[in-house]
DNA sequence: CGATAGCTTGAGAGTACTCAAAGTGGGTGG
DNA sequence: CCACCCACTTTGAGTACTCTCAAGCTATCG
């Protein structure tokens, strides 16, 4: 998930989980801080997130992190590039995860629905990615921030009361490395939120968005 | 393109044509300033250039732009998402084009090799999107350009006596917009590069790389 | 040859970063 | 069960990089 949109996609298409004809594989389990993949490993199988969150992450060879995208049910992680992985990819909670053979991917052959279906799932990647270009390049730390929660706050918020609850299973530095920021900026940002009375911090893992509106506003520039 | 990479790719698999069963379309021409498509038009074709580079761009709210590719000689341009461009797409120069009907892409039933290729090149665009955020969200001013520059040299460089030659067809706020920076910057950076001997910039349009090695080191920070 | 758009350079400002220190909370072991 | 420890987060002060605004420069086109 490019967490990078304000609203409109409220419902998002992708949680829906994969038709699939072939013969299921049984669902695979994570802890959280294991990994998945590797960036090298090959690729042989695609997996669906069913339950949890995911992060993929690239690094620098300095040490710099990138945190590519976070995997939050619905989505499809692992598409292959010349057959290698090209990010790290860790559990952040417990994830319950399913695999499709890689390739189904890439031949229709066996199943041409979940061929369909995954391939639909790569054009929509690509679409979420150009997104976050625009997030990455030319958006400021609080229109970033501000972004992040109004899109985690749309696909997988809770209602509590009158207000909208969001939980935050990554630490502050993958937030910031996600937005391309430093954790001291982050948290900052969130500071001034809290502050402004636009969100409030549960804990350091859940806040709850008091003025949606206000936090969309940020989201490309207004000066509240 | 994303022109993100240092080298390790000098011989880009994507720029042969693809492989194409099908009867062949006529190839497309385009002028430069003239736009291919443009963001929210329906999809119908998708479109291997051939000849000359075009530019992808997406428009914030508030004018602020990102350029989110360009298009050279064997890129696909035109995936689709929920059936629409997500771009709009501009011809830099003259531009010739391979179109192939969008079905291709989301069905094997006509041309299976045609599909592959076309499904190939968007698991190439996934990958290539990667590295382009770690190039926005985590490298300075100096990266970026040295980076773009040396992709540009590995992928369309010209053998220039001892050195390479890199035609750059667009405007220097076209590469600002790509790097998430300001023309000033880039016209800054560009002055600096020039200074330290690194590059020497023939005219707008036409820059030869004098250090190479020099060069490459400052994509991931070498202190030159 | 003048107009204009694009590029470069300069000065100053502001945002986000770096380095440093204090605060917080969860987990472990005594 | 409590205390300590460690990792993470927050806050602070100062810096640096990039941006903004402005002016001059350069090429291209009519």
């Amino acid at each position: 998930m490019y967490v990078t949109l304000p609203s409109e996609f409220t419902t998002e298409p992708s949680v829906a989980p994969l038709d699939c004809a072939t013969p299921k594989t049984t669902q695979t389990h994570l802890k959280p801080g294991t990994y998945l993949y590797f960036e090298g490993d090959e690729v042989e199988w695609l997996y669906q997130v069913t339950h949890g969150v995911l992060r993929l992450t690239r690094l620098l060879a300095d040490g710099r992190r990138q945190v590519i995208a976070f995997g939050y049910p619905g989505d499809i992680v692992g598409f292959p590039a010349k057959d290698l992985h090209h990010t790290d990819c860790e559990a952040l909670t417990d994830v319950r995860l399913q695999p499709f053979r890689r390739a189904h991917l890439e031949s229709g052959d066996g199943d041409p629905a979940l061929h369909c279906a995954l391939l639909q799932a790569a054009l929509r990647e690509i679409s979420a990615m150009q997104d976050h270009f625009m997030m990455l390049g030319r958006k400021s730390a609080t229109e970033k921030l501000a972004s992040f929660l109004c899109v985690l706050s749309d696909r997988v918020g809770d209602d509590h009361g009158a207000f909208r609850q969001i939980s935050l299973p990554m630490s502050r530095s993958d937030i910031a490395d996600f937005l391309g920021l430093t954790t001291e900026t982050v948290s900052r940002t969130f500071t001034q939120l809290r502050k402004s009375q636009i969100i409030a911090i549960d804990n350091i893992h859940t806040i709850i968005i008091q003025r949606p509106k206000a936090l969309l506003g940020l989201t490309e520039g207004a000066r509240d």
